[in-house]
DNA sequence: CGAACACTTGACAGCCCTCAACGTGAGTGG
DNA sequence: CCACTCACGTTGAGGGCTGTCAAGTGTTCG
């Protein structure tokens, strides 16, 4: 069941383990709620309109390029990776999504996915209608404000990615990435393990497996950080910090 | 004063040159407007809100980088390109805009612009400030339906420049990508002016200048188009769309 | 235990960047 | 009207980074 397309799941719903008030302390939109004070009615409005559904299983397919777009998601557990395949049968990575961080949003434009989301591992998702949560969003400002700055923040990730870097940059760019957005969630910033292969780092970075691999050796032979299958310690944040810098403070 | 930052401007507002219910025909939100039956009020209330400023010559910047955000702009003539300058002091043009378009979207998320607007030559804008334009959104269903679909597009943009595509690819992309979006405005679809030198090509693929030269030489002496200058001539659409075909329909 | 898969390591080649020089058209001032 | 300047664009030669191809290693799972 959990590798149907996602618009059209007939969604697992989960045992709901939030109250109406705190809601998933995970969500994306729980900043949004608190920290603009939203009403207990609005609160609970918009936590009617979810659906927890999962779990899926490393591998399945959450939605499909071409399917009708109705919800976006927010990861509560996981990790999501959405990408293409172009006419040429390679792969195009276009993001990965950790816990609290919403997915589908470039799907509005066009009414259609346009790419594939797939689960890398366990992954439990919070399901919002998109045509809901757009009233919503109409009488709760503090929605339609969020909405908009996530939207706009993935504009601002897609840039950074599309400049002319270097290898060394792009894989510290990426490590730095995970870091802070894994530390933001309460996670360590310094060990933390790639929930994604070589090959979908390599997708993303638009890069060759082989010099990802080549790079991260390269990285613990100078003893910037160590590697160990999928597991990371990043040694030196500092100096890969100043290798990333150029990218993420352009 | 047409070189101050735009969010500070002092602007000098033009002559209303469309009347309350037709508005600016090339208005990005005419579309909107049009074709979501808006009611009368609702045209008013977005006629009230926009301020017509410019022009802006060639080298003008509109604003720049860390300027406070406060409002976006959809172009009524002319070219306006962004770009970053990184700490190495090279240039990033993250996209040009068009009559029709709208710049400044990616501000939203930072509340402050993360790169300069440059004008191109010379060039009108409806300035839209956008925390009013944000309260009439929760108003008007059509009007934060286009800003979604708006935000939503770009993102899929700077998704399409992010592939590691060859030069060839690369600028076939932007040439098909140029007579698209100038054919949706009446303009030819084989025919026009780049308004753009060749340095802002390339930075904007991410390639050297001397390689769009060379490319574009290239795909004259095959017969795909005839460049002179700054004057394109497509001549055999179908091929140049064959070969941004893996970029822009991925 | 064997097979499939992910990852690593090495050799080589190709694409594109860098550096350099030259050509060309627009604007300026005499 | 002409010479000059300068930015922009083009063309050529050479080199570096990264992709491609290939083989080898280690791990997981049936």
């Amino acid at each position: 069941m959990s590798n149907l397309p996602f618009p059209r799941l007939n969604p697992q719903v989960l045992a709901d383990d939030g109250d109406e008030l705190t809601f998933c302390s995970t969500c994306a939109f729980s900043q949004a709620c608190l920290s603009h004070g939203m009403d207990k009615s609005a609160l609970r409005e918009l936590h009617v309109l979810v659906e927890h559904v999962g779990p899926y299983h490393a591998g399945d397919r959450i939605f499909a390029e071409g399917d009708p777009f109705e919800a976006i998601a927010a990861v509560r557990a996981g990790t999501v990776k959405t990408r293409m395949i172009d006419r040429d049968g390679h792969e195009h990575v276009l993001g990965f999504y950790f816990p609290g961080e919403v997915v589908g949003l470039s799907a509005i434009d066009g009414h259609r996915y346009p790419c594939d989301a797939i689960a890398l591992d366990t992954v439990m998702l919070c399901r919002f209608s998109f045509p809901k949560i757009s009233v919503l969003a109409t009488r709760v400002p503090g929605i339609q404000a969020e909405l908009f700055r996530l939207l706009s923040r993935d504009i601002g990730r897609a840039t950074q990615l599309a400049g002319d870097w270097s290898s060394d940059q792009r894989v510290a760019a990426f490590l730095i990435g995970m870091s802070r957005r894994l530390s933001a969630r309460g996670f360590s910033a310094t060990r933390f393990q790639l929930t994604m292969a070589r090959t979908d780092i390599a997708n993303y970075l638009r890069l060759a497996p082989e010099t990802v691999s080549r790079v991260l050796r390269r990285m613990q032979n100078v003893g910037l950080l160590v590697v160990d299958r999928r597991e990371v310690e990043l040694l030196d944040l500092v100096r890969i910090e100043a290798l990333a810098a150029p990218i993420r403070r352009v």
